[in-house]
RNA sequence: UCCUCAGUAGCUCAACGGUAGAGCAUUCGGCUGUUAACCGAAGGGUUGUAGGUUCGAAUCCUACCUGAGGAGCCA
């Protein structure tokens, strides 16, 4: 060959040059003696020309025949072409089929309309199209975000493990796994109480990774494996907590406006939602949600948690995250540090995010005296030696920290705009979903 | 676990008690600027499974299976 092989996302270096492209059909118009091969490479989309008048017999004839998601590579020169997809087209002189998808098996993802179900059973194939590829990007692009804004914030990046040995907060919602028969473990449901340890050891951590929860939840905002980043740290307050929450946020979304504008524009996002995101989120206490919640006629009742439609009533007067704090300690975790004026109330935190997206963060103060939190694992009915070593943190140079969890598939659902959490992650785990 | 809804061609749907259809995909033919191209033709069905009601069931009833939406719980 000797020519240049660029990516598509590169054309407009090219113009004027002849380079080859590596992909595949994603769809192909015919015209008698013209056709206009549309190629991916995983990088964009290019539109090619091919003249039969141009061409030899036998490539014209190769590429009219050309099933979709044949793969091939197409050499010719880059024109910039306005009616084209992407701006650029490439008028063929030479191509190489690679492989024909056969006519007897089609690439079962037409250009046209398809179902969840069908959808989900060919998510590996799903992941070509234009929407999940976007969506994909977005989370690339969240995901490489939260290192950034941590790793540049003084923040470590500690491992947690995924097999644990004891709940974090209860067993009822834990993957049991069989460990060698020897003993049981489980799947991790959040890093949190290592994250406290490595906090002791570092000062800021965060810890980052799947988790697993084995709740029996069917809605658009539930996965049985979820990413979350969950950041802890020493010598922090509730207010530090959220913060550093809202900074997080602030930050992420920018920078999803700022990177993937293309991707928001293919998922049709209403960026000016996004655009408005900006500090100070609005804050309240959990006193003060009840009492708006009251009035905008929802049963909930003082102790309770909120359920989906509080959290959508919540937001729905603001064009940014609610930020809710100071929950019945009773509905929260053993760990949370009580309120010194209010024992009763714990001193935890959610971001709620607007449009319906929910919870997306939540975290708190811990308990940071050793004889309140022996009483609290004692109410909870949890087996003290389990967590003796994390009473440890409490015996050697305890201090006050906190952090929080946020994760990844509900934010990212959120940028995208996306109905269900289930297209932006590339395999989704759900209740009655493990395969593909 | 509970509630609601839905399973008809490879896909998306129509037919709602009386001969199972369309678009897309596939095959064949036409077209030198198409934008989910268009035009013509062809092939493609045990209507999720098992029972029941009826002269007659895709359609009505029962159970089961599968999926979706929601509740609770949560990020």
């Amino acid at each position: 060959m000797g020519t240049k092989i660029i990516r598509i996302s590169e054309a407009h270096e090219h113009v004027g040059k002849t380079v080859t492209i590596q992909g595949w059909l994603y769809n192909l118009r015919k015209s008698g003696k013209i056709v206009f091969p549309i190629i991916r490479d995983g990088s964009g989309m290019m539109q090619c020309v091919a003249v039969k008048n141009n061409l030899p017999e036998t490539v014209f004839e190769a590429l009219k025949g050309l099933t979709q998601e044949s793969s091939l590579t197409v050499t010719g020169t880059i024109r910039a072409e306005a009616r084209a997809i992407g701006g650029f087209e490439l008028d063929v002189a030479e191509a190489q089929i690679i492989q024909h998808v056969s006519e007897e098996h089609p690439y079962p993802i037409t250009p046209k309309e398809h179902g969840v179900d069908f959808l989900m059973d060919h998510r590996h194939l799903w992941l070509r199209s234009r929407r999940q590829h976007a969506a994909i990007r977005v989370r690339h692009e969240v995901i490489k975000g939260i290192r950034d804004y941590f790793d540049s914030h003084g923040f470590t990046l500690v491992d947690t493990p995924i097999f644990t040995p004891a709940a974090c907060e209860g067993t009822t919602t834990l993957f049991e796994v069989d460990y060698f028969g020897e003993e049981k473990v489980y799947l991790t449901q959040s890093g949190q109480l290592y994250n406290e340890a490595n906090a002791m050891a570092f000062g800021k951590v965060y810890c980052f990774g799947p988790t697993f929860r084995a709740e029996k939840s069917k809605t658009r905002r539930h996965l049985t494996e979820f990413w979350m980043v969950e950041p802890e740290m020493a010598y922090a307050d509730l207010e530090e907590i959220k913060r550093v929450a809202e900074d997080l946020v602030v930050h992420l979304v920018g920078r999803i406006l700022e990177n993937r504008r293309e991707e928001l524009k293919e998922l049709e996002r209403d960026t000016s939602k996004l655009e408005s995101v900006k500090a100070p989120f609005p804050r309240m206490s959990y006193d003060d949600a009840v009492k708006l919640l009251e009035s905008k006629g929802s049963e909930i009742q003082w102790g309770g948690d909120f359920g989906n439609t509080d959290e959508t009533l919540l937001t729905q007067d603001f064009d940014r995250p609610v930020m809710v704090d100071r929950y019945p300690a009773a509905i929260k975790a053993f760990y949370f540090q009580p309120d010194e004026q209010r024992p009763e109330l714990a001193l935890g935190v959610d971001v709620i995010a607007p449009e319906g997206y929910g919870e997306i963060i939540g975290g708190g103060q811990r308990i940071h005296d050793l004889a309140l939190l022996e009483k609290r694992l004692a109410e909870h009915n949890l087996p003290r030696e389990a967590f003796e070593w994390y009473l440890d943190l409490r015996r050697f140079g305890t201090v006050p920290h906190g952090g929080f969890g946020m994760g990844v598939e509900r934010f990212v659902a959120w940028m995208c705009g996306l109905e269900h959490v289930r297209e932006t992650i590339p395999y989704p785990r759900m209740l009655y979903r493990t395969r593909p």
